[in-house]
DNA sequence: TCGCTCAGACC
DNA sequence: GCGGTCTGAGCGAA
C-alpha cells in the first residue's frame, strides 16, 4: 500500500473527547480561571499525535449534535440508560471546536444524524476519489467501515493507546468481517446504544450462525432451522435483531456540505492558536505543535493581512482620506506614551480593503499636517484603533486632538471575555480573522523590499496593524451585537476613554511640602517603633519579613499559632492584634505599630516619586483589567489612598488644587452598592428605608430587630451596617462572624432574621447564582457580562469562589457602568454650559473636580444632576458634595 | 532578574 | 474562610 496515497483522518470529536475526559483527571487540568480543560487535552494532544504519526493531507472532525436523531425518532429509547454526563464535560466540546478552527481543521455536524454517519459519508467518498482513510472512533458502530482502504483506530485504554483494526484485525478480534460486523452486532446487541440483542447469544454463537447461514438476511429467513435453546431465543426476539440492524447501518450518502476537498490539510493560525493554547494554559502542547509545522511537507502559512499601502508620498494625504472617506478608517500609532503624554514616531491608516498610508508625522509637509489635524478632529470621519489611550495622549501632546473613534478593539475585547488579563492585537487577529498579523517571513526581511530603505519593516507591520484593527472593528463589533453588549462600547466604553485620557492628561496638583512632612513623621514613628521592637526580643529582625517574624513569634516566643498561610502562619495586622490581646506582649504593639508607619510612609514615598516637572502627579487608568467593569489606577494607584484612619487620611492633605483654579470638589454616591440592590431585588422594605432618607443602616436594624429606628441601639446598628455591606459580597456566616467578632450561630442567626425581613434580596442573590450557573455568565443593568465557567466547577472551593463573584458582580459592575456613565454625564453637561472647571480622578463611587474660580456652585448643579440621573433606580440615588482647598478638605 | 507570596490600602 | 483592585517587600529559583 502506497504511503504516499492522499490519506484522510477523521475522527469521532465527541466520542474521543469523552474518552479523554476519563482517561485524564479533571482535578489535575483546569485553568486558573477554572476551566475545565482534561478533555480539551486530550483529545488535542491525540490529534496532534495523529497528525505527527500519520502525516495525513486531509483532516477533519465529526460531532453529534445535542438533540435526537433519526435513531432516536425511530428508538426512542435509542442510547438511552446512560450515566448522566459530568457538568464538567459539555463546555469543552466548544473549546475543542475553537483549537480546531485555530488548527484550520474543519468539524462537521449535522443535524438528525449522528457522527458516525458523517464518518460512514466521507469515508465512502475518500475511498471513491483513490484515498486511504483513517477513521478515529471510540464507537464500535464504525467497524463495519473497515475495509482495505478503510483503517478504523480504535481506542484500547485512554485515548493514545489505538488500536489499529483493518479487516484482518477486526475479523481476528471479532471472529466476522468487517461488514458482517454490524449483523453481528444486532444478534448480541450494543448496551452503549441501549440496544439488546438474543439473550443468551454472544459473539461466539452469533459468528457461528453468520458463517453458516452467509449473513444475517438468509439467518433470519431460515431461522426455524436454527437448532437448541439459543435458536429458540433468536426465535422470540427477531424483532430486536431486524430493529437493531437497521439502526446500526450508518449512512454512506448524506448530504453533507463539505467535500473531501474541502478537508485539505491547511496552513494554521499561528498566532490564534498559541494565544488558545496560553489561555488553556496548554505549555509543552505547544511545543508538540509547532514541532508539526517544521516537519510537515509544505511550511504551514496561515492567512496574512492582506495590505495594500506604501509610505506617504508628500501632499497627497487629503487627497487618499477622501478617496476613503467612506470606510471607517484604523488608525495604529508608533511612539511611547505614559502618565498621560507621550511622542508619535509613526501613524499608520488602513481601512478594511487593506489600503493603507505610513507616515512619519514629524516629517511631514504642511498640507498632510494640516489634512490629518482636519481629519482627526472631524467626528463625521469614523475611525478606530486598538488601546486607544496612550496614543490619543501622545498626540495630544502634539497637538493633534481626536474625535469619531467608533471603536477601539481593545474595549471590544475586554467586554466580550472581561477577565483575561490583556488584549494583544495579534491575539485579537487570529482569534476573531482567523489571520496573523504578519509572517515571519515578511519581518525577516522579504517585505522589506517593497519599501523605502527608510520605510522598512516597521511602517508595514504598523499598516497591517491598522487594516486589521479597521477589520477587527466590524467583526468584534457584530460579535458583541449578538450579545446585546453594542451599547456598552459606543456609549460608555470608548466615550468614556476620551474622558479619561482628559484626566490623565489634567493629573492632580501635589503639595510636596505637605507630603514631605508627613513623610518626616512617618519616618520617624518607622524607627521608632523598629528600635523598640528590637529591644523587646533582643535581636534584629528584619520586622518586614514575615517568615522572620514567625521565626520569632511562634518558635522563640512561643505564641499561640495563627491561621495557616500557605507557608506557615499568618502575621497579619488582624492576627496579630488577636495574639496582643492574648499575650499583651509588647513587642506586638511595636510590630503593629511599625507596620503601621511603614505603610503610611511607603505611600507618601510612592506619591513624591510620582509628581511630574508640572507638580502633578498624572497617574494611569486601566479601562480593560478588572472583570467587573471597574476601572483601576496605576502609577500611582489614586484609588487606595488612606482614609479609614486619622492620620493616613491626612495624606489627602497633599493633594491640593492646582494654579488657575478655585477649589477641589468630592463628590460621592453614599451606599450606592447597595442601593443597586435594593433596586434589582425589588425588595420593598429596603427600597422604601432608601426612599424615606433617613439612615439605612438604622432603619435596616429596626426592621430586623423590630424596634423602632430611634430605639436601635449603636451595636445593633454596627451588626447591621456590617450585614449591608457584606451582602454583595456574598456574606458568609463565618465571615460576618469574623467581621463583628461574635461566633459564627449568631452571626448564622443574624442573617437568617436578616433575610426574613429583607426576602426579595435573598431571592435576588440566590436566583442570581442559579441563572449564572445556567447561562454560564452574570449580567449588570446595562448588560455588561462576567464569565464564570467555576460555578460548575466539582472543586468546592472553586466554586464558591465563583458564586460569591456571581453575586458581587452584577452589583460591583453596574456601579461601575453607573459612575462611567455618570462621567460621561458631567463632562457633557460641563461642557454644555461652557464651565471650564474638570474631572480630575475616579475612585470608584467618587469623582474629583477642580473647580474653576467662581464655578462652584454652577458644577455643584451639574455634577448633582449627573451623578444623582445617570441611572433610573426604583431608588434614590443621592450624592453628597464637598468642596476644599485640598482632597482631604472636600471630605465631607 | 523574575515570579511568587504576603500584607495592606481603597471602594 | 467576603467581591474587585495595586503596590512593595522579601525571598527563592533561574
Amino acid at each position: 500500500m502506497s504511503e504516499s496515497r492522499p490519506t484522510l483522518l477523521i475522527l469521532d470529536g465527541h466520542s474521543m473527547a469523552f474518552r479523554a475526559f476519563f482517561a485524564l483527571p479533571v482535578e489535575n487540568f483546569t485553568t486558573s480561571t477554572g476551566q475545565h480543560t482534561n478533555a480539551v487535552y486530550g483529545f488535542v494532544s491525540m490529534l496532534v499525535n495523529l497528525l505527527r504519526d500519520e502525516q495525513p493531507s486531509h483532516v477533519a472532525v465529526a460531532f453529534d449534535l445535542a438533540g435526537g436523531t433519526f435513531r432516536t425518532e425511530q428508538y426512542s429509547d435509542y442510547k438511552g440508560g446512560r450515566a448522566a454526563i459530568p457538568p464538567e464535560f459539555p463546555g469543552q466540546i466548544d473549546l475543542i471546536k475553537e483549537v480546531l478552527d485555530t488548527l484550520n481543521i474543519p468539524h462537521i455536524e449535522k443535524p438528525d444524524y449522528e457522527a458516525d454517519d458523517i464518518l460512514a459519508t466521507m469515508a465512502t467518498r475518500a475511498t471513491r476519489k483513490g484515498m486511504r482513510t483513517l477513521i478515529v472512533s471510540g464507537d464500535r458502530d464504525a467497524i463495519q467501515l473497515v475495509d482495505e482502504d478503510v483503517t478504523l483506530l480504535y481506542p484500547r485504554k485512554g485515548v493514545s493507546d489505538l488500536l489499529r483494526l483493518t479487516p484482518d484485525a477486526v475479523e481476528e478480534k471479532y471472529l466476522v468481517r468487517p461488514e458482517r460486523y454490524p449483523e453481528l452486532a444486532a444478534l448480541v446487541g450494543e448496551s452503549a446504544d441501549n440496544l439488546p440483542g438474543v439473550p443468551g447469544v454472544g459473539p461466539k454463537t452469533a459468528a457461528k450462525w453468520l458463517a453458516a447461514h452467509d449473513g444475517l438476511e438468509n439467518l433470519i429467513r431460515q431461522a426455524d432451522s436454527v437448532k437448541g435453546k439459543a435458536g429458540q431465543s433468536f426465535r422470540e426476539h427477531l424483532d430486536d435483531v431486524r430493529r437493531n440492524r437497521r439502526l446500526n447501518a450508518l449512512i454512506r450518502d448524506l448530504d453533507l456540505d463539505a467535500t473531501v476537498d474541502d478537508l485539505g490539510h491547511r496552513s494554521w493560525n499561528r498566532e490564534g492558536t498559541r494565544a488558545l493554547f496560553e489561555a488553556l494554559e496548554f505549555r509543552g502542547l505547544w511545543d508538540r505543535v509547532q514541532a508539526l509545522e517544521s516537519t510537515g511537507d509544505e511550511p504551514a502559512q496561515a492567512a496574512t493581512i492582506h495590505v495594500d499601502g506604501r509610505v506617504l508620498t508628500g501632499g497627497e494625504l487629503g487627497d487618499w482620506l477622501k478617496e476613503h472617506r467612506r470606510s471607517r478608517i484604523g488608525i495604529d500609532v508608533t511612539g511611547s506614551w505614559a502618565a498621560g503624554s507621550g511622542e508619535v514616531t509613526g501613524i499608520a491608516l488602513g481601512t478594511q480593503d487593506g489600503a493603507a498610508r505610513w507616515f512619519d508625522p514629524v516629517e511631514v509637509g504642511v498640507d498632510d499636517d494640516r489634512a490629518l489635524a482636519v481629519w482627526l478632529a472631524d467626528p463625521t470621519a469614523a475611525k478606530a484603533m486598538h488601546a486607544a489611550k496612550g496614543p490619543i495622549e501622545a498626540l495630544a501632546a502634539r497637538g493633534w486632538e481626536i474625535a469619531g473613534l467608533t471603536c477601539d478593539t481593545e474595549l471590544a475585547a475586554y467586554l466580550l471575555r472581561p477577565d483575561r488579563r490583556s488584549y494583544p492585537l495579534d491575539e485579537l487577529v487570529g482569534l476573531h480573522l482567523e489571520a496573523e498579523l504578519s509572517s515571519p517571513a515578511e519581518a525577516s526581511g522579504q517585505a522589506m523590499l517593497d519599501f523605502d530603505e527608510d520605510g522598512s519593516a516597521q511602517s508595514a507591520e504598523s499598516m497591517a496593524r491598522a487594516v486589521a484593527v479597521a477589520r477587527l472593528a466590524t467583526v468584534m463589533e457584530t460579535e458583541l451585537d449578538q450579545y446585546g453588549e453594542l451599547d456598552l462600547l459606543h456609549d460608555l466604553e470608548v466615550p468614556v476613554q476620551t474622558s479619561l485620557v482628559a484626566m490623565e492628561r489634567a493629573g492632580i496638583a501635589i503639595d510636596a511640602d505637605v507630603l514631605d512632612a508627613l513623610r518626616s513623621e512617618f519616618d520617624g514613628r518607622v524607627s521608632g517603633a523598629q528600635q523598640q521592637a528590637w529591644e523587646v526580643i533582643g535581636q534584629e529582625v528584619n520586622l518586614g519579613s514575615p517568615k522572620q517574624l514567625q521565626k520569632v513569634l511562634f518558635d522563640e516566643l512561643d505564641m499561640p499559632k495563627t491561621r495557616r498561610t500557605k507557608s506557615g502562619y499568618t502575621t497579619d495586622a488582624d492576627a496579630l492584634a488577636g495574639l496582643f490581646e492574648k499575650t499583651q506582649h509588647p513587642f506586638l504593639a511595636h510590630l503593629l505599630e511599625h507596620r503601621d508607619a511603614i505603610r503610611l510612609r511607603q505611600t507618601v514615598d510612592g506619591l513624591l516619586k510620582s509628581v511630574s516637572d508640572d507638580g502633578r502627579i498624572h497617574t494611569t487608568y486601566q479601562q480593560t483589567v478588572a472583570a467587573t467593569g471597574r476601572l483601576s489606577s496605576t502609577e500611582p494607584n489614586l484609588q487606595n489612598i488612606p482614609m479609614r484612619t486619622e492620620e493616613g487620611r491626612r495624606i489627602r492633605e497633599g493633594f491640593v488644587v492646582g494654579d488657575g483654579y478655585e477649589a477641589l470638589m468630592s463628590a460621592d454616591y453614599s451606599q450606592i452598592e447597595m442601593r443597586i440592590m435594593a433596586h434589582v431585588s425589588g425588595d420593598d422594605s429596603l427600597i422604601e428605608a432608601f426612599r424615606s432618607g433617613l439612615d439605612v443602616h438604622t432603619v435596616t436594624a429596626s426592621h430586623v430587630f423590630g424596634v423602632d429606628p430611634a430605639a436601635v441601639s449603636v451595636a445593633q446598628r454596627s451588626k447591621i451596617k456590617a450585614m449591608n455591606y457584606g451582602l454583595a459580597y456574598g456574606l458568609s456566616a463565618f465571615g460576618l462572624s469574623q467581621q463583628l467578632k461574635v461566633p459564627v450561630p449568631e452571626a448564622r442567626a443574624l442573617m437568617d432574621d436578616y433575610f426574613d425581613r429583607f426576602g426579595k434580596v435573598r431571592d435576588y442573590l440566590t436566583g442570581v447564582v442559579a441563572t449564572a450557573r445556567k447561562d454560564g455568565f452574570t449580567s449588570t443593568l446595562m448588560g455588561r457580562r462576567r464569565y464564570l465557567p467555576d460555578l460548575n466547577s466539582s472543586n468546592r472551593q472553586r466554586r464558591e469562589m465563583a458564586e460569591r463573584a456571581a453575586l458581587n458582580a452584577p452589583i460591583q459592575g453596574t456601579a461601575a457602568d453607573l459612575i462611567k456613565a455618570a462621567m460621561l454625564a458631567t463632562d457633557a453637561g460641563l461642557a454644555a454650559k461652557g464651565l471650564s472647571s474638570r474631572v480630575l480622578l475616579q475612585v470608584h463611587d467618587e469623582l474629583i473636580l477642580e473647580l474653576a474660580a467662581g464655578e462652584e456652585a454652577a458644577v455643584r448643579e451639574v455634577v448633582t444632576e449627573a451623578m444623582g440621573h445617570a441611572m433610573d433606580l426604583s431608588v434614590p440615588l443621592t450624592v453628597s458634595i464637598g468642596v476644599g482647598r485640598s482632597w482631604f478638605g472636600a471630605a465631607h
